[in-house]
DNA sequence: CATCTTCGTTGGATCGATTCAAATTTTTGC
DNA sequence: GCAAAAATTTGAATCGATCCAACGAAGATG
């Protein structure tokens, strides 16, 4: 029975150990970093004493110091830290880097912090080799402020033109052109859409201003994708109306009730978001319209969830969990080069997509 | 522009800003942790000295070391990082343990690992100043590996009598009880239990000396609710089948064939966790058999999920979150003491339970 | 018996910062 | 103009380990 339940004693070090057992420090180390070369007599010598002193093992602090590595990546993102177990999206993305994570056997840190000082410091203070980057609202912000801290870092998204920034990211541009070409196919040719932020703090019906100048080119893709394909079936996009949300609840409501409250409301609804996607499923629904009956719908992303919900999302789907292993992988294996990589989508059509209404 | 885009040169430190500024590391050092001490003028030659040098602030890795405390809290288990994502328990559990440490600034990492060399290598060495540790399957040898790090550790589930450990859950023998007696009072008098591990590794129908040897007190003090409520409505305990599983879908699945194989099949089940009460659902709707009006089932935990489910699952709630929340806490402000506590459980009645069918 | 290996051990240097008592400079009060 | 008080700055000590060149002691070789 030893001690060991004492608290406010100061912690037994290595060198107590090595001082206890007769031996110096380095032996002391070898003893638990490489005991195969420590004689056996030696060994067992400096093992009784860290038992008897209550030793718990060389203290990590001390070791990263000189080991330079922490062997754990962190994961950064303006929103709160409970967003990355509640997003479907950000637990699929969670899920791939995971794997990459437990694959190699590194940690992962979540970082994030409820107002810009703090994120600051978070990120400063962050015990990582790196960093993942949900560039999310204010992902700029969180670029620069990573880039301070001079450690790699990888942006999921592809949010920014920026080519110093690595970045992992899809075909937004194709994916896009997909789901419009989907909904024209089927006979549609009154639609709207449901955007992204195309840059920090705004909402509304968007300018052809706004889009020129995003600062998300994400954004700015997708619509690009959208109108291209709209454009080759004759629909005049100048006359779709295009709705910058936060992706959240209360501004894809907004959006919803502004989009239908026109004279020629839309039959089909391209969303830049399962999540917006399946919030529009469920307005509609409250106000009596079918999907895909009356309205028909195609979200962007892939998330499990879409293919759950009620009806099941046709959507674009992005390779989420592969996004997140190749950026996990982007830090694990840095090699000190800016890596830009585009991965492909797919269409993926369920029943939230059919033909327009005979009436319309 | 400066020459920040190089990759193998030695990083700055702060010792390197001081001779550029003129000052000693000590001024330097306050430049950054304590800017409101050094005279202005100083401050700037110090601050253009960093910014020149390409400097990116003081080493995280070297405050550490002086400072002692990491500022993070880990989270460990012996499922795959992933499960931290996948799992609807865990999540709302990460959702409250998220929300105490965005309030204090604290950070997460997430601690796994494949193997149990690599479990014990990966809690040795993780930079935290404390340790949650959800104690699933393997519970015991986690809180073996953590208490020799001899940090503050707080073990979720009471799976243990131990009473020199931390440990923050739920009463279980009175929620068991609540949920038997509900099925009863419903007039249900046959009855299964689809058990969560006595201890590691072994599955099947449990015998009482299983039972009375249980590792997971937990899962005997559900039972021991469970039996206390039937036998008070003239249940005998004895023929109750007890099928003891891994919380998965496969030992889920063998246990209701063998439970459904007998004579006199049960029509109401009492499953420990709503993950099993789910796959209950299922493999009886698969199977012809109707939720609740052939069998009634009474789950346990209350993950968001079982609100969802079809049918919504009776269960008994655990406040899930506010253990995480206090879980954080008892990490955060650790005292030196041990701490138990024991949170109160509620009865949720939803569509998954109703009166035996008139026919039995 | 001298020499060369091999094996273990030693102790100083280092990782990158923070802290604090003491030294120094500046300001204030009269 | 000078002493006392206040504001800054210094530099050594410290946090807890790992690494490595050098060294001593056995054992092998000629």
């Amino acid at each position: 029975m030893a001690s060991s339940t004492e608290g406010n004693t100061r912690p037994v070090r290595l060198a107590d150990i090595a001082r206890a057992a007769g031996v110096s420090h380095g032996t002391a180390s070898n003893v638990f970093s490489r005991p195969e070369i420590v004689r056996e007599e030696v060994r067992e010598r400096v093992r009784a004493a860290a038992e008897a002193m209550g030793y718990a093992g060389p203290d990590p602090k001390g070791r990263l110091l000189r080991a330079g590595k922490v062997n754990a990546i962190g994961v950064a993102t303006t929103e709160p830290l409970s967003y990355f177990f509640d997003d479907p999206f950000a637990r699929t993305m969670m899920a791939g880097i995971s794997e990459a994570c437990d694959a190699t056997g590194a940690g992962i840190a979540l970082v994030s912090a409820g107002n810009e000082e703090k994120l600051a410091w978070n990120i400063q203070s962050a015990l990582v080799d790196g960093f993942i980057l949900f560039c999310i609202e204010g992902g700029s912000r969180l670029v620069e402020l990573t880039r301070e801290r001079k450690l790699p870092f990888v942006a999921l998204e592809l949010g920014f033109d920026d080519d110093t920034v690595s970045a992992i990211g899809v075909d937004n541009v194709a994916g896009a052109r997909l789901a419009a070409q989907h909904l024209a196919e089927l006979g549609h040719r009154r639609f709207a859409v449901l955007a992204l932020p195309f840059a920090d703090d705004s909402t509304g019906l968007v300018s052809p201003e706004r889009i020129r100048t995003a600062v998300y080119t994400g954004t700015r893709d997708r619509l690009v994708g959208y109108f291209e394909a709209l454009s080759r079936f004759g629909v005049d996009t100048a006359k779709v109306p295009v709705y910058e949300t936060e992706n959240d609840e209360a501004s894809t409501r907004a959006g919803l009730e502004t989009i239908f409250a026109s004279a020629e409301p839309p039959t089909a609804i391209l969303a830049m978001s399962d999540r917006m996607a399946m919030i529009a499923i469920e307005w509609l629904a409250a106000r009596g319209m079918a999907v895909p009956d009356d309205v028909s719908i195609v979200g962007f992303d892939g998330v499990p969830d879409a293919a759950l919900c009620d009806p099941p999302l046709s959507t674009v789907a992005q390779p989420i969990a592969e996004i997140g292993r190749r950026a996990a992988r982007t830090i694990l294996d840095f090699d000190g080069t800016v890596r830009r990589e585009t991965l492909g989508v797919e269409l993926v059509v369920r029943a939230s997509s059919g033909p327009p209404p005979k009436t319309a």
